[in-house]
DNA sequence: TGTTAGCACTCGACGGGAACGAGTGCTAAC
DNA sequence: GTTAGCACTCGTTCCCGTCGAGTGCTAACA
């Protein structure tokens, strides 16, 4: 069933109107604000049709009309308007970046306290795995008298300290026999055979005590999962939103948003390309019922991959989250090509 | 103005049922559940002497009364009974320090879960800082055909990727120049002009344009706040007490509990000795007039000294949360100790 | 002199009912 | 096809009476 040009205004003059107020938008509201031409009653008229179609609820008889999940669906399917970001929110972003990120590691992190900055909403942002890089070096460093620490190199940095004596000699020779065989191996291959094999060839110059500590804490630390490490942002936003004025509801998500085991469920979900909404019962989690998430999948040029979420309410400003993810990945992206080739 | 006996445990009857209940104690309750032998009517009397003496509160005329600040002060001084801590729960603990802690770093992070577990109550752990210890070691590692990964060791590691190009031996040469003249140097002693003289004698190897950028780096990384890292646990817990049904309130809270900024405030007041209560009033900071922290400055062996706090509503179950912190520290201490001195 | 029973009083919580008003659907007229 | 008018619905708000928990005071008692 097609919706004439004129049902088109006025679904979206409602959401446009509820998205900003969350208050159930009436007939006369709608006939005043916009200037279509039409008396409250012809848009009563429209908007029961509207709702017979599924695109509205009324919540009771005599309050106004709020969007269902299907309305809001074709809202962002076929009626959202661009929204147009300042400027000074765009050079803001850019210079949060530039002055930031000289570290491309924490480029993540900062993306997603950007876009929360943007939009106003909670995000939620995964880091990019790095399963598959393998083991680049490894360090051992004495640290104190007592400490001796672990450095592992893949992609990223692990370290670990372990309380045993070991003299900057010992150090640079237990080095030696780790890279030698393990640098180029791949974490996750990395067996309780393998470290015990190493081991015997180092039990010449450790102490039995000592060695078992060290390659203890070295087969944990290889073997941690890598796991993907997920980042939420101003997850106390949704205090701020009427549909969570009980604290109940609000205490729920919370918890949800603490919850690393939901979110990297939330984060590994398939959103397809580019930016994505679910809404409301088209989210798989219970408690998302509720909400709208906008999702963009990232790729780092360096083969990671993530993904930035963004969660509000289900009359969220749609148009203005899609801008703003819209904008962080081509600003990110300009970056990342400008450290990659130098300019 | 001293109390006599009869009003000590009257006072502490109706601290214990309000911690409990959070609601105004009546003399009829106290006179009922408590075998003091009196009747409710006595218990008025001794409550409007109490009232008197700026221990407990009337919030209205017809209610029962709550205690002031003044109260639980009182009852922390000199009230309060000892908690048994359940078998169960030392049981777990042990476990949970015994397994997750072969990496010593992380301790104070589990520290910090732990004392919530117990508590139930919200939870502020500051790690303890290093300012004050040197660059051990620099290495430099080439991790993919665009990518260099320094890593500057001190008492903890911190990692930074420059996206140039550079051999391995490259990187070789580069980190024994800086070997040469950063080991053995404090991170803030670091200087753009030691930077600057190290990067000239880099000049031979290295061209230009990634030269700047490795040694911007080098300096961002090395002079890098050595941040107190502050972690939070279990703030969503506040939103179960009847004090926060508010959500204005609970917004303040959380975003209070959000604001690094002010927890390094609270994590570098003075807290004296052992385990400390501020209740309402006696803390600095506006938005926790309400509420209560327990506090206890810990010192690790090799120097490091950070502060554990729980936050609750005043009502809080004091004798608990001492007794927590006291096990946790008692149980630490003992696994520290095991790893310092092999047993 | 300390304790207690009895009683009048206070005040918040709860519930029912009236008034209000926002908004609808329907009908009839344009 | 549009709109003015009107009866109707239903949630919100406010008022008021009732209830009950709890108090303070007084007088009687041990």
């Amino acid at each position: 069933m097609d919706l004439n040009d004129r049902k088109k205004k006025i679904l979206q003059a409602i959401i446009d109107e509820y998205i900003g107020t969350a208050e159930p938008v009436g007939s006369r509201a709608i006939s005043k604000k916009e200037n279509l031409g039409l008396s409250s009653a012809t848009i009563r008229n429209e908007m029961a049709d509207l709702e017979e179609m599924g695109y509205l609820i009324q919540p009771h008889t005599s309050a106004g009309r709020i969007p269902s999940d299907e309305g809001y669906r074709f809202y962002v399917n076929s009626l959202m308007q661009d929204y147009k970001i300042g400027m000074d929110a765009v050079a803001q972003l850019q210079n949060m970046l530039e002055s930031r990120v000289s570290l491309l590691d924490k480029l993540i992190r900062y993306a997603g306290a950007i876009a929360s900055n943007l939009t106003e909403y909670t995000t939620v942002i995964s880091a990019p795995k790095d399963d598959d890089s393998e083991i680049k070096k490894i360090d051992v460093v004495a640290v104190e008298s007592h400490t001796v620490m672990l450095i592992i190199v893949t992609r990223r940095v692990r370290s670990a300290s372990v309380n045993v004596n070991l003299s900057g000699e010992g150090c640079e020779r237990l080095a030696q026999i780790l890279n030698k065989s393990l640098a180029g191996i791949k974490p996750h291959e990395v067996t309780r055979d393998t470290i015990e094999k190493i081991k015997d060839g180092a039990k010449g110059f450790i102490k039995e005590s000592a060695l078992d500590k060290i390659f203890d804490c070295l087969y944990d630390t290889v073997t941690a999962d890598a796991e993907t490490e997920i980042y939420v942002t101003n997850a106390d936003s949704i205090l701020s939103y009427p549909e969570f004025a009980d604290v109940k509801k609000a205490r729920g998500m919370l918890s949800f948003l603490d919850d690393k085991e939901k979110l990297k469920k939330l984060a590994s979900a398939d959103t397809g390309e580019g930016i994505n909404a679910k809404i409301g019962k088209e989210n798989d989690f219970e408690i998302l019922q509720d909400s709208s998430l906008v999702s963009m999948n990232y790729t780092l040029p360096s083969g990671g991959a993530g993904k930035l979420t963004v969660i509000g309410p289900k009359r969220m400003n749609y148009s203005k989250v899609f801008a703003s993810l819209d904008l962080i990945s081509n600003e990110i992206e300009k970056l990342v090509n400008y450290y990659m080739n130098g300019s």
